[in-house]
DNA sequence: CTTGCGTGATCGTTGAACAATCCCTAGGGT
DNA sequence: ACCCTAGGGATTGTTCAACGATCACGCAAG
């Protein structure tokens, strides 16, 4: 379920700069000086280095050689890819879930706190949980190879919620959603719902891509 | 195509340390000591420690706290999971590939590479072709994070090819299969180009899984 | 045979140092 | 006024040496 909470400096500061960037406090494009971080993160050149070359990898970073790591910017191009990636894979995984004993803990689970969030108002919790319900989707496969890179593609997509200026009118559509798609997933009707959350998806890219420019 | 080849000694060292996982150098379950592979690799300790954090976020080498990194060890449930993900990555790809236009070339190319190196008798090359034929499947859904992954993928699993004892075996009956898929893709059947595709991960899933006790 | 403890080795992290590269600006030429 | 070139300053890439923290191993005691 949560992230396994490592120890380590390194590991440390991977946490707190991965939080300030799906916070929205490190905007996409922002520099991220190396002898400028090390006071604040509390820890070495090295180290820090260290915790960049793993934010890379996640594609919430981006290294330019001899110029430094910027907060990774999505173009247009790039959330297109990560949508079709979702299609592909959170689609499939609905659509061979089991139905007998339909597997729906997570979902709900992702639900409610999608609609708690609502309720207090707090728009970017509510993306947090629908995101967290898009996992709980993956999941349904079973495999922890597919539920590490869908983490990852949650992790970058929040790079781009965090530049849209409406962040209500971005996640409450979609909350009201959810709860079709675990509905229809329960009813057995798991073709159904794969076909609700590929046109959710499709409506998402759409309202993500338009909050943009 | 093939991986952009990036200065720095940190990406050299992960080339030299891939390369040599793959072609059976190391073994899975070696464990590399930082302070004996700073000679041969001719990089400091910090160098090699970003080095190998890429390769650790590759799932070829594991990091256990404290106690070193070791070549990754696949457990038959982590093949299993892995042949689980290819056949949903590899179908989907397939299923929904442009048939108007037939995009097989790559396909051909990695054929045509399998049958060299079959004929050869390198087998492990066939096997390195082989990865890239389905590398090739993949890349029909034209999604670069879809790529990217397949590629980590493929590289895993050829840390279970290094410790069988039999590569013709392992190798050999697929280069046929491969080009059966092609065919029927080119038909404009991509649905029983799929099926044969699956038929084709869950016999290669078995013959991996036997030759490893 | 098992348990506890000490020793050695390795890892995690730090700080400093140097070379390589880039950005920016000042200067000269057209 | 504009463009091109050269230099200085700053930042990154890489290395090195050192320290405490943690783990593996062996030995002694029960």
């Amino acid at each position: 379920m949560t992230t396994v909470e490592q120890p380590g400096s390194a590991a440390r500061a991977v946490r707190r700069l991965r939080d300030s960037m799906i916070n929205g406090e490190l905007a996409p494009g922002t520099r991220l000086a190396e002898s400028s971080l090390t006071g604040p993160l509390e820890v070495s050149r090295n180290t820090l280095r260290e915790a960049f070359s793993t934010l890379i990898e996640e594609g919430l970073l981006v290294r330019l050689p001899h110029r430094g790591v910027f907060v990774a910017t999505l173009s247009p191009a790039q959330i297109a890819d990560i949508y079709r990636v979702r299609v592909l894979l959170e689609c499939s995984a609905l659509r061979q879930a089991p139905v007998r004993p339909p597997r729906a803990e997570g979902m709900h689970a992702a639900v409610d706190e999608a609609r708690r969030a609502a309720e207090a108002g707090e728009w970017r919790a509510v993306g947090t949980a629908n995101m967290h319900f898009h996992e709980r989707i993956v999941a349904l496969a079973g495999s922890p190879r597919l539920d590490a890179w869908m983490r990852q593609l949650t992790a970058e997509l929040r790079l781009a919620f965090v530049a849209a200026p409406d962040l209500e009118g971005l996640h409450r559509p979609f909350v009201t959603m959810n709860e079709e798609i675990t509905t229809a997933y329960e009813a057995g009707e798991a073709a159904r719902a794969a076909d609700l959350l590929r046109d959710y998806l499709l409506a998402s890219e759409r309202v993500v891509l338009g909050h943009l420019p």
